[in-house]
DNA sequence: CCCGTTTATGCAATCGGTTGCAATTTGATT
DNA sequence: AATCAAATTGCAACCGATTGCATAAACGGG
C-alpha cells in the first residue's frame, strides 16, 4: 500500500516529483514562493513516503543547532552521582519550556577536571545557548567564558560585579529568613549545615550569620560541613550529633535533602521534632512535604526561575542585554519548626 | 599575546599553515597520513588559536551525530513535571555512562498526543541511538517503531513477544517477593497502591495477587490507584484511608515515591509504621533510605541496568542483535515493616 | 644518476540541506 | 496582440568538515 522505497533527502523527493531541491525545500517549509498546490502536493508525497528532512544538514547551512545546552558542573561532589530533586525538578522544568519553544536539550554533567571543560561544550558548535545549573565551585571558569560568549544564562547565587547573568534566590536573605524564623521559634543554638565551597550555601550561611549577630547570639554560630547528596550527609550529621554534648536547638539545612538526612538522624538519636529540634531546609521541592514531619522549608520558585532563565537566555541569543534576576524566597512554615 | 583573529573553520587555518585543508583535517586528527612533524605543528596552532571544529560540520559528513537520546514519555501523566526522582537517577547514570563513550545526551520528555513522535525523534537524524525510560503506555507505539530501527533500547517491563529490546526487573517477581514479604510480617489485609496503566506497574499488581492468592488471601486484594507524583498520590491516599472502615495492616506501594506519601498520610491518621501499618515501596532509591522511618523496598539494581542499556545500545549501533535482560528485585528490609 | 617505492600532501567530490538571483511562466492591461 | 509586472520555479553557490584518489617529494638500491 504505501511506497516501498524510502526516501532519504530531498533530491529524490524533488525526482520523484517531478521538481527542483529548491522547490521541495521550499514547499516543506511552507514558503509562500511556491504555489500552494505544489506545496500541498510535495508535502502529500513527504508525508506519504514519511520523509523528514535531515536536521544536521539544515542546521549546518543555517548555522544555528536548535539545541540548548544545559550543564550540571559538579566541581565539588566527589560523587559520581547526582541524586538531589533539586536538578530533576529544574531539568523538567527546562526540559518542557525548550520543547515548548521548539529547541532540544543536551544535557552535559561536568566534572570539571581542566579549565577549558566550558569552552569545549561553547565551541562545540552542538548548542545555540547555554544554560548552567549551578556555578559549583566554578565561578571564574563561568565568568571567563561569559565574557566572549552571550548566550549563556546561570541559575544559582548573584555575587555583585559578575559578568554572566544568573538567575536565583536571594540566598543571603533567604538564609537570614530561615534562621530569624527559627530564632522566633526560640532557638539560641542554631547549627548550619551546608557546603561552604558551593557559592550559594555560602551566601546562605552569610545571612545565617547576620541573623545570629543581629539577635545577639553570636557565640552560638555554628556550621557542619556537610555534602550535598543524602548518601553522605547523613552520616556526617549523624556523627555531629553523636559528638556534641549538647545537641543544638535548632538546625538550618543548605538544602531540602540536608534536611531530610538531618530529620533521619534526629530521630535515629531519639529527638523529637520539633519538640526537641526544630529543622528547616531550603529549596522547597515537592520532597520536603512529604517527609515525617513535614520539613519548613525557604522555597524558592523554581517554576518561575526556569521561566526566567529561558527567556533571559533567548533574549541574549536575540542580541539583547541581559540583567541577572534575583527572585524573593518564602517561608514555607510546616511542621518541623 | 594570543592571536587576535578568530580562526572559524579548517580552510583558514589551513591557510594560516600553509597547507590544505585536507592536510588540517588529518592533522588535527592525528592521522599517521600526516608526517609527525606537521602535525605537530598544525595542532599547536589550533591551539593557541583556540580553533576547534565545527561539530555540525563533521557530523554530516561522517554521518553520525555522537549524541543519544534519552526519551521519557509521559503517556500516563496529566501534571506536566515529573519530581520522581527515579528519572534523575537514572539520567544521571545515563549520562556518565554516556559521556564515558565519547556521547551527549539528548533529553526528550515527551507528553504523547500523535502516535508519529517517536518517528520524528528518530527521524529527525540527531542521535544515534535511543534510550527511553518506561514504556508508559506506548508499548504499541515503541513496538511499532522498534520493528524497523534498530538503535532503540527501553527500560521497563519485558512482556513475552514484544519486539522492542529492553532492560528492566522482573516486576512480577518484585510484587511477589514485596508482597510475600508483608504476608511474613503477619499482615493479612495488603493494599497494593499504583496505577495499573503503567506496564511495570500492573506487573506488580500481578506479583502481588499471586502472593495473595497462594496465601490463602484472594478476598484481601485490594487496589487504590495513585499517581505517580507525590502531590496528588499523598490526597488520593489519604482520603483512601478516611474512607476505609479498617485501614489495611500492609501497603505495598508501587513506587518509593508512594512510598513516602503512604508514610506521610499514615503519619497524619495518627498510624503508626510498622506497629499499625507496614509499607513497602518499590525502586531502592536512595530517597527511601532517608525516611522516618526508613522505608523497606524492593531494590532495582538502577547502576547494572543503566550500564546494560548502554551496553546494548552499543552492541545494537554496532550491528549485533541483542536479547532483552531481566533484572532480578531485591528485598531491603529496612524499618517500615 | 636513474628508477621504483614510500611517504606526504593536495584536489575535488560529498554529506543534505538553504537561499540569492536569474529565468521562466502566468496573467492582467491597454 | 503586445507589454509589463507578478507569480513560480530552477540554478548553483554555500555551510564546514571528511576522504578516495592522484600527485609530488623523499628515499633507497643498483
Amino acid at each position: 500500500m504505501t511506497a516501498p522505497i524510502r526516501i532519504k533527502n530531498i533530491g529524490e523527493l524533488a525526482k520523484l516529483a517531478g521538481v527542483s531541491t529548491s522547490t521541495v525545500s521550499r514547499a516543506l517549509d511552507d514558503s509562500p514562493l511556491i504555489a500552494q498546490k505544489t506545496r500541498d502536493r510535495i508535502q502529500a508525497l513527504a508525508r506519504e513516503h514519511d520523509f523528514r528532512p535531515n536536521v544536521m544538514a539544515r542546521n549546518l547551512r543555517i548555522q544555528r543547532t536548535g539545541a540548548i545546552g544545559v550543564v550540571i558542573p559538579l566541581g565539588h561532589e566527589t560523587s559520581q552521582h547526582i541524586s538531589d530533586p533539586f536538578f530533576m525538578t529544574m531539568l523538567g522544568l527546562l526540559a518542557d519550556a525548550l520543547t515548548g519553544r521548539g529547541h532540544d536539550l543536551m544535557l552535559s554533567r561536568v566534572i570539571p577536571s581542566e579549565d577549558q571543560w566550558l569552552d569545549k561544550i561553547v565551541d562545540s558548535g552542538r548548542v545555540d545557548g547555554l544554560i548552567i545549573i549551578g556555578q559549583s565551585d566554578q565561578s571564574a571558569t563561568i565568568d571567563r567564558v561569559a565574557k566572549r560568549y552571550r548566550n549563556l544564562v546561570v541559575w544559582g547565587g548573584y555575587t555583585k560585579g559578575q559578568v554572566h547573568c544568573s538567575v536565583g534566590s536571594d540566598n543571603v536573605r533567604g538564609g537570614y529568613l530561615a534562621t530569624s524564623h527559627l530564632i522566633e521559634q526560640g532557638c539560641e543554638r542554631i547549627t548550619f549545615v551546608g557546603d561552604h565551597r558551593i557559592l550559594e550555601m555560602s551566601q546562605r550561611y552569610e545571612g545565617y550569620r547576620a541573623a545570629m549577630v543581629e539577635s545577639g547570639l553570636k557565640h552560638n554560630v555554628s556550621e557542619l560541613t556537610a555534602h550535598l547528596v543524602a548518601e553522605t550527609a547523613h552520616p556526617e550529621i549523624t556523627r555531629f550529633l553523636g559528638e556534641t554534648a549538647q545537641p543544638p536547638q535548632g538546625i538550618f539545612a543548605a538544602t531540602d535533602v540536608i534536611g531530610m538526612s538531618a530529620l533521619r538522624a534526629l530521630s535515629d538519636f531519639g529527638l523529637a521534632v520539633p519538640a526537641d529540634v526544630k529543622v528547616i531546609g531550603y529549596d522547597g521541592l515537592t520532597i520536603s512535604e512529604h517527609t515525617v514531619p513535614r520539613l519548613t522549608t525557604m522555597k524558592q520558585d523554581l517554576a518561575k526561575g526556569a521561566g526566567n532563565l529561558i527567556d533571559l537566555l533567548f533574549r541574549r541569543m536575540a542580541g539583547e542585554e541581559t540583567d541577572s534576576v534575583v527572585i524573593e524566597p518564602e517561608l514555607l512554615h510546616r511542621m518541623s519548626s
